[in-house]
Formats: C-alpha cells, sequence, structure tokens
DNA sequence: ACAGGCGCGTGATAATTGTCACAAAATTAA
DNA sequence: TTAATTTTGTGACAATTATCACGCGCCTGT
C-alpha cells in the first residue's frame, strides 16, 4: 500500500482527506499465473496499480496472441477505451507472473472525484501517464527498425528484456520470434 | 466555435457558465501550410481542436520524417508527453493545409480547472480521448500486416487516405515509400 | 526419476520489403 | 502557359524477414 500511496504523491498533490475518500473505490487483488485481470468482450471497469509481478495485453487474431503491452510494478494497467467509453473491450490482459494489484473501481472512483478534486486530478494524471507510455512505445515502431527496437528496449527498458519471454516480446516488437532470436544474437556479437 | 461547442459537449456536460470561465484560455489561431505548430526542442503550451483543415507530427531522423500521426477537424493534436510534463517536445507538429484552430492555452486551462470541475472533466475526456486514438494505432502496427495496416486505414479513416500523401503515409504505417506504392497496386486489382 | 511441455536457437528456403535509379504524372509557382 | 517542384510509379537487385522443421536444454508436476 505504501507503493501506491507513494506513486500517487509522485503525480500529484494528495491530502490524507482526500485518500480517506479514496478508500472506498481501492482493493487489493492477487491474480495467480495466466489468471485473467481483462477478458476480450467484457467492459474495462478498473484500473490496475501493479504492486508486485507483471501482465499484458494481447488481441487473440487467428489463433495467435499479439501482444501490445506490458505493465511493471509501479504502473497502472488498463484498457483506457473500454474504461473510458465503457464499451467492450477487444483484448484481453493476463497475469504473467503472481500479480498483486490495487484496483481501483470505475464507479467508485467517479463518485470519490466528485468530492475531492484532487481525485479528479489524480484520475486525469494516471490517463495522461498512462497515455504516454503508450505514445512513446506507438512511435517506437514507426521510427525504429527492429533491430533498433530491441536496443531501445535494452537501454531504456531492460526490465522488460529480462522478464518477458522472448516469444512473447516478439509479436510486441511486430516480428517474428525467430528474427529476434537471430537479432539479440548479433547484438551479443557486437 | 460552433464545432468546438459541440466537440464539448459530445465529450462530456458543460454548462455556459464554463463556457465563460473556459473563454480566457481559448484563443483561435491560424496557420500557414507548413507552418509550425509546435517544434521540436520546445515546450507543448497548448491543446489544438483543429476547425479546418489537418496537421501531423513527426520525428526528423537522420534527414529523414518521420510521421507518427495525423489529426485532423474535430480532433486535439498535441504533444500529450510534453504538455502534461512541460518538458520540451522530441517532435514537430506541422500544418498541411491551410489550418484554423482553437487553442487551449496550458496555464490558464489550469486556472480555468481549479474555477469549474466540469473543466477539469474536460480536460480529462480530451486527454482519454486522445489516448485511445493513439493506442489504436499503437496496436495497429503491432497487430497487423502493412498490407493489412492499409486495409484497415482504408475502412476507419478513408478520410486519411485520401488527403495524406502516399509518401507521408508510408513512414506513419512503417513501410518504404515505394512499398506502400505497389501494395495499394495490387489492391486495386483485387 | 522421468515424461511432457515450454522457451529458445538454428538451418534452409520462400516471401516480403528496402534501396537506388529514373521517369511519368500531378501540382504549384512564375 | 510554361517551368519548376512535388508526388507517384516501376524495374532491378540487395537485404531483411517470415515460415517451416527440427533439436536441445530446462522446468514442472506426478
Amino acid at each position: 500500500m505504501e507503493n501506491f500511496k507513494t506513486y500517487i504523491h509522485s503525480l500529484t498533490e494528495f491530502s490524507d482527506e482526500s485518500w480517506k475518500l479514496l478508500q472506498p473505490a481501492l482493493s487489493e487483488q492477487v491474480f495467480k499465473k495466466n489468471e485473467f485481470l481483462l477478458k476480450e468482450g467484457t467492459v474495462c471497469n478498473a484500473l490496475f496499480y501493479i504492486e508486485k509481478g507483471y501482465c499484458r495485453s494481447f488481441y487473440e487474431m487467428e489463433g495467435e496472441e499479439k501482444n501490445i503491452a506490458f505493465f511493471f510494478e509501479n504502473e497502472i494497467a488498463t484498457n483506457i477505451e473500454s474504461f473510458g467509453s465503457g464499451e467492450k473491450s477487444a483484448y484481453n490482459i493476463v497475469a504473467c507472473e503472481p500479480l498483486c494489484v490495487f484496483s481501483l473501481d470505475k464507479k467508485m472512483l467517479y463518485r470519490a472525484s466528485q468530492q475531492a478534486p484532487e481525485i479528479e486530478t489524480l484520475g486525469r494524471k494516471c490517463i495522461r501517464r498512462f497515455a504516454t507510455k503508450q505514445e512513446s512505445f506507438s512511435n517506437l515502431l514507426k521510427i525504429y527498425s527492429a533491430k533498433n527496437r530491441l536496443h531501445y528496449l535494452e537501454t531504456n527498458y531492460p526490465e522488460m528484456l529480462q522478464r518477458v519471454p522472448l516469444y512473447q516480446l516478439a509479436s510486441f516488437l511486430g516480428v517474428a520470434r525467430e528474427t529476434l532470436s537471430r537479432i539479440r544474437k548479433k547484438n551479443q556479437a557486437v
């Protein structure tokens, strides 16, 4: 819980009063490896602050899983589109390790927002930070070659390379598993 | 101005009172073709609601322009990262046609937000919509092949294909200009 | 201990894409 | 209208990547 408090304070001013008002929206949840936080076709009603472990979001297309994001400790995982619009999610979010999160329920969060402007601000900043991360990954794919994408991750998100299996990283980077394996080999040589 | 009002109402409840309070943050701006809304290395201090025309954001890398997004009428253009954090933008935004926007100044917007919760909510929803669009485009690159990316744009964003020159679309889709030209040719045959 | 599955590496070959060069078409400016 | 510039198309070839097939090492559960 302390981590989460620190996370909030890193985003915005937050009084003890606001913290109290936020409590009804907040609940601790535990997921086993491969358990779903969000299933395709259901509505995303929560922001998941990740306390321990990590998870990934992925589409299922023609029997294949296409990974679109990985979320680690001290990050928010959610489907921003579904959460915002109330429409069904087009993809899944699943725990990759035993996962401990603090879940912020949408309805309760909105209620709390109306009681304290700081909570509304918190919500906005959570979303902004989420969006910023999305954007930078989006650009990664546009401006770099497969080789350079891996290099970018190595320097900016080394944790990701250590924790995410290669075959899952591959679809995230938009290349075949074998290709990524070969790129990695070449890079080691240098 | 009416379009902008409609846009706001499509996002959130918004009283005449809030609209009045928003005015100081709001200014109409006109850009010529190829004029910059945001230059690499400067801070993004505004949200640009596009009234007429369109613009694009792009990185400049090794003398080449890498397009990362296109923004059309009734959309918000901005650098969400720079706007949020106050840090320098890593990329440019430039008008692709004569452009008319309503600019929302950051400082004034924050001031207005403190006076009316509806404005804070508006800001949050603007950012959310922006993030949603970013995310869907980000996923586009991960889950589709170059061929299918074009097809996706054809069905979901036909306007983009009509208005954006092919050589600019190419870097946005992450392929060479010549490749896109050939893909397009093949698709016509079918 | 051992069977089965998972994650990774690698060879061979096909398919796709990038690069360079040049020309045609379309648009804009003079 | 003409000239200049921009945008697009295309051929040839190189480079990169995907796909298929297979084997190896390492967990994990029984």
